[in-house]
DNA sequence: ACGGGACCTGACAA
DNA sequence: ATTGTCAGGTCCC
């Protein structure tokens, strides 16, 4: 540890449940698009940080990257203005070689790194990253309490928290999700970083870049840069979005439209870095969700669903509740929305109606309960409920054996009997259960046992219907009944 | 105000 | 193999 400077901290780790955080869905589930998952390890350029995280039962495992310049970099946010299309990874740049193929960006000027031992301060951003004051179990409780349905579907998705993102990250990848898939988004938000994100790293062969401020975006060549890229008509929003942001709204302005009660993001490398030259411009109107999602609504492709994804995700509004195509789904389908012969059809009136009836029945928590539901009705996680639900359903059959077992027991020992349980997976949707049973009867003299085996094997069937688990058929057949073998002692 | 299309693209199923 | 549908919607008429 001597001559090179080592801008890779050692892992740490924070002690959290499973229940209150599970990374593998909160980091998969269309919050953000960013993370990439690497051998068990999940990596995401924040703040301009390599922030690299891995989850046991009792931890969360953290560490944090950063190139020696990283001051200079998150203040940098202007002078990203691409004139190749070509342009990715920005060359002229020194490289540390680390032990474990780590790459970071370096200035060659300052080979002096600041904070390497501030961990603290990696773990404050963490905590505020995913709004960790909140306490998950606490809440999933009040949800399900106040409604059935929540009950019912939330138990094969605990940890599943809203990210408390950078807000302009958030409007520029809900821009890009619209009428599209996560794939596909993941794949665009990408791009941006790739081509207009300052290089941050490698690690594992991957480079890392982060994500763009609105000057960077705001070039006069971007939609056209962005439609070859694949970005189709969302070019155009992304493009005049960062014009506006950057040109027509006064510095910090997304900053102020924050929920007082869910303060801004930490900064990550201990305060300093942030730069506080805002905030004079005086903001007459008291900060609400409604003004706020009033105010995203004005920008080029913010329609009422991502205002309000940018509003719960970006923001700290946690009553937002951003209605989708899932989202709507689940109000028809387990709330009784379309029903009547008003809303038939999705309006903004619906639309109002759906985001009320959920922070009536929710609570000012509502969008965190929405991203719950939402999660368990993506087709990406459908193999996570029916498994779960096939798990319960061997489980509940496990016990039936038992309580025959015991009554057995209670019995003079004429018998013993044995069983045992098969469990195979036939596809996501269905499961085949066989259940093998032997059992040993004891007849006549002690010297003379009379050997029954009988197999019996169960199919069970579980069908998965508006992704709910049922014993579609539970056919129990006897494929094969051996003779009575008599032995001898 | 409300309803209906168009809109880029790519993955995935018939 | 071609075609059709769907994907965390928004804009415009």
């Amino acid at each position: 540890m001597g001559g090179v400077q080592r801008a890779v901290s050692e892992w740490q780790k924070l002690p959290l449940s499973l229940t209150e955080l599970c990374i593998d869905t909160t980091l998969r589930c269309g919050q953000s698009f960013r993370w990439r998952k690497i051998d068990d390890e999940w990596h995401c350029v924040l703040q301009g940080c390599i922030i690299s995280l891995k989850q046991d039962a009792a931890h969360l495992h953290y560490r944090a990257i950063w190139p020696s310049h990283k001051q200079k970099l998150s203040a940098a946010v202007a002078p990203r203005t691409p004139l190749s299309l070509t342009y990715s990874c920005p060359s002229p740049r020194v490289k540390e070689e680390q032990d474990d193929g780590v790459q970071v960006a370096s200035a060659s000027v300052s080979a002096h790194d600041s904070d390497v031992d501030d961990d603290d301060g990696t773990a404050r951003f963490l905590r505020s990253y995913f709004a960790l004051s909140h306490s998950l179990s606490a809440m999933y409780e009040q949800w399900a309490s106040s409604d059935a349905n929540f009950a019912r579907r939330a138990p094969a998705f605990t940890g599943i928290r809203i990210l408390n993102q950078d807000a302009w990250e958030t409007l520029v990848a809900f821009i890009c999700s619209s009428n599209n898939n996560i794939s596909r988004i993941s794949q665009m938000v990408h791009k941006l970083c790739l081509h207009y994100g300052p290089y941050i790293g490698t690690v594992a062969g991957e480079t890392f870049h982060d994500f763009p401020g609105p000057e960077a975006l705001a070039g006069t060549r971007v939609e056209a840069h962005l439609r070859e890229l694949g970005f189709g008509y969302r070019a155009k929003y992304i493009a005049e979005t960062a014009r506006i942001v950057a040109t027509e709204r006064p510095a910090g302005w997304l900053r102020q439209l924050r929920n007082p009660e869910c303060p801004a993001l930490d900064a990550l490398g201990g305060g300093g870095v942030g730069d506080a030259k805002e905030e004079k411009n005086a903001e007459p109107t008291a900060p609400s969700y409604r003004a706020t999602h009033e105010a995203l609504v004005e920008l080029s492709g913010v329609g009422p669903k991502v205002s309000d994804c940018v509003c719960l995700m970006g923001l700290g509004w946690g009553e937002a509740v951003p209605v989708d195509t899932h989202v709507w789904q689940i109000a028809q389908r387990d709330y009784a929305f379309g029903k009547g012969g008003k809303s038939k059809t999705f309006s903004k009136a619906t639309y109002d109606a759906v985001g009320d009836h959920f922070r009536k029945i929710w609570g000012p928590h509502a969008g965190w309960a929405q991203s719950v539901l939402f999660t368990a009705n993506l087709k990406s996680f459908s193999q996570q409920a029916s498994g779960a639900k096939a798990e319960v359903s061997s489980a509940a059959i496990k016990v039936e054996e038992a309580k025959e077992t015991t009554a057995l027991a209670g019995k003079p020992a004429a018998r013993v009997t044995k069983r045992k349980t098969v469990v195979t997976e036939v596809s996501s949707a269905v499961v085949k259960v066989e259940e093998i049973t032997e059992t040993t009867a004891l007849v006549g003299k002690p010297a003379a046992r009379v050997k029954k085996r009988k197999t019996v094997v169960a199919k069970v069937a579980l069908k998965l219907e508006d992704d709910d688990i049922q014993v579609a058929e539970a056919k129990i057949s006897t494929l094969r009944t051996s003779k009575r073998l008599r032995t001898r002692a």
